[in-house]
DNA sequence: GTGATTCTGTTCGCCAACACACATAAGCCA
DNA sequence: TGGCTTATGTGTGTTGGCGAACAGAATCAC
C-alpha cells in the first residue's frame, strides 16, 4: 500500500475485462484511459449523466444513496470483480446513487458512448454485462434483507470481508467515521463493533488502518449475507476456467 | 361472454405489453398462457430453475427473500406495470429470491425460451426489459435503503401506497400476518401501526381487509422512498416516448 | 516540539422494535 | 345457534441502535 506504485497496472486486473475474448478486447483497449482516483472522489452523482464508465484494477468503488435528510447508505460495492456504469446499458442515462470512491487506487474509464457500441453487437460482451447485473442485483438485495435483520457487529464482519476480497493485502486505510457511513449507521456503533472484534482477536486497528488478522473468525462472526452474494457472484462470473472470484 | 368473474382479460392490461409495438406484440400473443394466481402460490423457488415468465395483469406478485433462519423479506413488487423473470435474461438461469402471489388475480405466462428469442433480436422488447431492469433495481436499492432508516409505520404507508397503485380499487385483502411477513417484521408490528393509521382516519380495516381512506394522509405519513421508486418508474417506463432522456 | 486537528472511546437517556404470552373478537360452518 | 378457527389487541420486559456530549489519544502542520 505504501508503494508508491505509480505505473499504471494493466487493464486485465479487472476481471470483467480479463474475461473477455481476446478479439472484443482487441476493440476496446485502445480506448480504455488509465486513471487513478483518490479516496473520497465522487465519480457519478445522484441523479447525473453519465459519461464514462469504470473498471477498477486496485480501487474499490462504493454506489451510496442518498436520502432527503442527507443520509447515506451503501447499496453495493465495485472492485476488480466489477465495473460501474451498468445503469447506462439499462437505458436511463442517468444514475440513481451516488458511486463514490471507498478505497482509493488505479482503474481504467472507457467512454460510455464505446461501451455502448459493444453491448449493441449483442456478443459476449453483453452477455457479460448482463450476468454482472445480476450478480449486483442480488448483492442490492442482500443489502436490503441485511439492513432489516442483522446486527451492526455482522454487517460490519460481512463488509470487512467483501472489502478484503478486492484488495491485495489485509490491511483497509479507512476511518470509523467512512465505515460507519458506509453501512448508514453512527460511528459510535462501528467503534463498538469493532472493539469487540479487536478484544476477540479477529482484527486490529489504529487510526484510520484496519487489519484483519483471523478471517475465518470474521466469517464466524458474520452473517450469511457475505456467503450467499460471494457464492452468487463465483456462479455467475467465474467464466470457464477462472477460479477466483471476487 | 363466459363468466364474468373466470374470462381473461386483455394482455395488454398489462403495461409492458402494452409498451410493446404491434409487431412483436403479434408475434408474442399466439404465446400468452393466461392464467389465474391464488394467493400465495409460490411462482418461482429460491434456486429454482425458471421455465416460464409472467406478466401479471389485476395480481400482484412478490419477490421474496429467505433467509437461513426462514424469516423473509420482500425485497420488490411486481403489478401490472412490470414482469417477472427478468434474472432469466440476465443470464442465471435460476433465481435468487421466491416469487409468490401477493394478491390473487389474473396475468399471462410465457415460455422462457419464447421470451428469449424475442430478447435476443435486440429491439424494442430487449430496450424495454433493460429499462425495466433498471427501474427493479431502483426499487430494490430503495427497500435497502428504507429498511436501514425508516420506521415500520413509514413502510407501512409506502407500501400500502405501492399496492394500491396495482390495484383497481382501494381495498387491499390481506392479513396483518401477511403484511408483517412481507415487511419482514412482526405482526404486532403492524398492528400496532395499522391502529395508529386507522385512529388518524387514514386507513379502516377489518380482519383481512384493508381500506384506505385518505391516500394524500398516507403519503404524507409515508418515507420519501415511495414517491422516489415511483418517480423512477415513471421516468423509465412511460409508454410511447421511447425518447425520453434525462 | 508544540499546538491544532482529527480520530477513537465512553457515557447517559431514549425509543423503536423485539420475543413471548395471552386476551378478545370476527367470521366460518355444522 | 354455538363452537371452532383465525385474526387482532394488549401487556411485560428486553435489547439494539440512536443522539448528544465529552474526554483522551494519535497524528499532522508549522
Amino acid at each position: 500500500m505504501g508503494n508508491f506504485k505509480t505505473a499504471p497496472n494493466s487493464p486485465l486486473q479487472n476481471h470483467i475485462l480479463a474475461a473477455l475474448p481476446t478479439e472484443v478486447l482487441d476493440r476496446l483497449t485502445p480506448h480504455l484511459i488509465f486513471t487513478k482516483m483518490q479516496l473520497g472522489d465522487v465519480l457519478y452523482e445522484s441523479g447525473g449523466l453519465l459519461q464514462h464508465v469504470y473498471f477498477p484494477t486496485t480501487s474499490i468503488l462504493s454506489l451510496h444513496y442518498v436520502m432527503e435528510n442527507g443520509a447515506t447508505s451503501e447499496i453495493a460495492g465495485v472492485g476488480n470483480e466489477g465495473m460501474l456504469g451498468i445503469s447506462i446499458l439499462m437505458g436511463g442515462n442517468t444514475t440513481p446513487s451516488r458511486a463514490i470512491v471507498q478505497t482509493a487506487g488505479q482503474g481504467y474509464l472507457l467512454k460510455t458512448k464505446l461501451l455502448m457500441e459493444e453491448f449493441n453487437r449483442g456478443g459476449p460482451m453483453m452477455r457479460l454485462m448482463l450476468r454482472y447485473t445480476q450478480a449486483l442485483i442480488i448483492q442490492i438485495s442482500q443489502t436490503a434483507v441485511c439492513n432489516r435483520h442483522h446486527t451492526v457487529e455482522q454487517q460490519l464482519c460481512r463488509w470487512l470481508l467483501s472489502t478484503l476480497d478486492r484488495l491485495p493485502s489485509n490491511e483497509l486505510t479507512m476511518t470509523q467515521e467512512l465505515v460507519a457511513s458506509m453501512l448508514g449507521v453512527r460511528r459510535e456503533g462501528i467503534t463498538e463493533a469493532a472493539g469487540d472484534l479487536q478484544r476477540s482477536g479477529l482484527i486490529s486497528y489504529r487510526r484510520g488502518h484496519i487489519t484483519v488478522i483471523d478471517r475465518a473468525g470474521l466469517e464466524r462472526h458474520s452473517c450469511e449475507c457475505y456467503n450467499v452474494v460471494k457464492n452468487e457472484f463465483g456462479r455467475l462470473l467465474s467464466n470457464g476456467q477462472q477460479h477466483k472470484v471476487l
